[in-house]
DNA sequence: CGCGTTTTTGAAGCCCCTCAAGTGTAGTGG
DNA sequence: CCACTACACTTGAGGGGCTTCAAAAACGCG
């Protein structure tokens, strides 16, 4: 399970503090709130087995998932520096949580630079994918998106070893998958059937097979550069910009 | 102009080093890069004065803003710790920049703690942000969009001094109005054109004028929480979703 | 004054939404 | 074993928000 935070590279000493400050855990059923918008901050969860969300509902009753929580994911630390939290986490599937009070994770990060490093990567990571989110979401349409978003669930269930020959566990629901796009559940529907009939993916009973990943992110227009490599550079169309110095 | 920090209440010892840290500036044109995706991340930047976008471009052309960064903002410390930048930073006007060396912040936050507490503070903020963005693009419509955005630019600015009487700068030309807001330019036009007919903006010479700022706030359906405040509590419209215990 | 950029406006069309109904699949309890 | 319920998934038809294409007007700068 640790072998996420394996950013950095943690010593044996690292990781077992680690584990063992995610030995009290807590299951957890589908469907339940771990926090709530407008609630205090209380201890980081750490995602041990099953699924979560980061999520914000609108007064009229849209909801826009921003983020998906896999196996071994964080919900931030630090948190505890704001007064109040912006968004909700819910379960998608049961899971099994493991929660480390405010105390006990500041004093892991003292003790242990290492780990407080890993922490910090993998909190960029995550801003580094919200920012391919919005990108996503305010300049691809529909079909790019799906696309987009089971090509990085993918990419991050083969990180944590969770692909199995071409088939992996994907518990979101057609309905979330579209409040994760910003589309409807209708139309991620349409848009599901014609990646299939593209023989793209296949869904069935909560599991996804992908026979060709590399057509499925070419076909996304996914850029695994936000989880880092090299890119291609170049003006923009406009022939504005210039480099610093 | 760090009273920006003043997130976390900096003593006058804080402040002085904070201020040296940027004592080294450099001014930079409008329109240009400061970093670029796939640049090996270099020195953190402060604006000090002007505007600049985090921003990706996509191989077909479009471009989506993922941020705007006004006078006071970072753009990321820590940086340093990933191996290639995602995206791209680039000034919107002429700007003062101050550039602090990857070592120079390590020893900034190692010695005083109180400004590191001040970073990590802009760094949630930010994702807070990010998240609202996400929100925005997703499920609200494009008058919405521009709404919201001009609502976040007001309080931003509020918050750092900038609104004079009803008045303050907004050097965003319209395209990069509708980059941010994921449409095109010449709807975000028709939509500040409605905006301006309702009575709610006026923009003149780069000056947005906001008679009545809680109007606009309400008709972006603003909310300010992510920048925090309490809120509306409640379960999910479709009766789900119970809290943890 | 002249040129590039920004803003403005019109017209046509498509992507996606809304509304609506129907199918499939589990789980529940009689 | 079979109603009965609750969701998740499917599919169709119609409409609207936003895009695309095009071109003109209004700035702003050297």
């Amino acid at each position: 399970m640790q072998k996420l935070s394996g950013y950095a590279p943690l010593d044996d000493v690292d990781a077992s503090h680690l584990a063992a400050a995610c030995s009290s855990t807590i299951d957890v059923r589908a469907d339940v709130d771990l926090i709530r918008e407008g609630d205090e901050p209380g201890p980081v969860f750490v995602m041990l087995e099953g699924w979560a969300c980061r999520y914000k509902m609108l007064p009229e009753g849209g909801r826009q998932i921003t983020a998906i929580l896999m196996p071994g994911d964080f919900c931030d630390m630090h948190v505890a520096i704001l007064d109040r939290m912006d968004h909700s986490i819910a379960t998608l599937t049961p899971a099994k949580v493991a929660r480390i009070g405010p105390r006990r994770l500041e004093a892991l990060m003292e003790d242990h630079p290492t780990i407080a490093r890993a922490f910090w990567w993998t909190q960029l990571v995550d801003e580094a994918v919200l920012r391919a989110w919005i990108v996503s979401i305010g300049r691809r349409d529909a079909y790019h998106r799906v696309a987009h978003l089971l090509t990085e669930l993918w990419a991050r269930a083969f990180s944590i070893g969770r692909i199995n020959a071409d088939t992996t566990e994907m518990p979101l629901t057609q309905t979330e998958i579209a409040d994760a796009c910003g589309i409807t559940a209708v139309h991620a529907n349409r848009i599901l059937k014609q990646l299939h009939e593209e023989g793209l993916i296949a869904i069935k009973k909560r599991l996804l097979t992908v026979a060709n990943p590399a057509a499925l992110a070419a076909a996304a227009g996914f850029d695994d550069n936000y989880l880092h490599r090299t890119l291609t550079r170049g003006r923009r169309p406009d022939g504005r910009g210039a480099v610093l110095r």
